[in-house]
DNA sequence: ACATTCCTAATACAAGTGTATTGATAAACT
DNA sequence: AGTTTATCAATACACTTGTATTAGGAATGT
């Protein structure tokens, strides 16, 4: 069994109670407690699938980016979308909202946790790939202009990406269809 | 004596001492034993100075956004400097290194926090209003176009600005001089 | 029938938390 | 002089935390 194997049911239900604490709660209101009075279970239960809270957090995290690639990827699949995928990521809707929450709160205690740091650096790393490889198909094929920075522009995109939602979780006065809108103009403006 | 009225000196002290354990250690270890211990005084003092935990970690994030203001002003008035006053607020030194990460360990944490999300929704406003004024005053001088909508290209910015430093502080691959270019070319995309 | 394995629950405990309280010191003021 | 006031230090206490331990139950294989 490899190091980071998926989850089973039972670790998907708890990891996915931990990240609604960390929406509604915040990443520290966390512990094996909440994580098991949130799932319905007893505090043992969470404390048998996550040894630690490490682990549990750990486990939170890969779930909630696996969601996000779950949504993008549908998004992307459907043809009579115009929009792009990079909606999802943002907090337009109920489940979108608790992973762009957990993501930003992952962000910021990854920034100071070695633990966890491994890890979101890795998905930041592997999301500009993706961008940059879905820009090069895109110039390829003569939608993108040819003399776009690749890298630069996965770059951009992804602060922008990043930086909608942070403002967004912090903007109660903003409709979702303003951040839809901003997200579609910074991205017309960073490739055009 | 009003509502936020600003902080004495051995508060200032207090508040840069959580500043530093929120940028070296995250939000959540910040109590009146850790914030005591790092300013090199007694849980007693800071409690003196901070009846509560939620004074201190508002008069920090008070303080880190008036040390970040300073910066910005000082990088504004010179004139020999041609590069954008915004490069201050991203994490490039030190200092601007502690006040970058305590602002998005507060972005994180006041969208789970009614008594951080005022405050924090407060600056966020208030900066984006500044930058409106700024290229206002720079559409009316002919340094940008006149058909710029003023409020987007702010929120734009603004995502601009806080997704790249909340990219950086995990991207540690990443060269100083690199996130410099990467605001410039933002910058350059989204007012042109 | 028994044994084993998977899972859950309950409890225990040391460590750290927020905060109240109390006492000491020293400066400032009357 | 005496007295108030500002500041700091120390201690106390209830509460939450992570985690270890223990025991029970249920499914499965023999």
């Amino acid at each position: 069994m490899s190091e980071s194997a998926s989850l089973t049911d039972a670790q998907a239900a708890i990891a996915d109670a931990a990240i609604t604490v960390i929406a509604n709660r915040g990443f520290d209101v966390v512990s094996v407690r909440s994580a098991a009075a949130e799932a319905g279970m007893s505090p043992g239960a969470v404390q048998y699938h996550f040894p630690s809270r490490q682990l549990l957090l750990q486990a939170a995290f890969r779930r909630s980016v696996q969601r996000q690639d779950a949504r993008a990827l549908a998004a992307g699949r459907d043809a009579n979308e115009k929009r792009s995928p990079l909606r999802e990521l943002l907090p337009i809707g109920p489940e979108q909202r608790e992973d762009a929450l957990a993501w930003v709160a992952f962000g910021a205690a990854a920034s100071t946790r070695p633990w966890l740091a491994e890890l979101y650096r890795r998905e930041l790393d592997s999301f500009r790939e993706k961008l940059e490889e879905a820009f090069s198909s895109d110039i390829e094929s003569g939608r993108l202009r040819e003399d776009l920075d690749v890298s630069l522009a996965a770059r951009l995109v992804t602060a922008l990406v990043n930086g909608l939602t942070l403002d967004y979780i912090n903007s109660p006065d903003t409709e979702p269809a303003e951040l839809d809108a901003m997200l579609e103009s910074g991205l017309a403006r960073i490739l055009a």
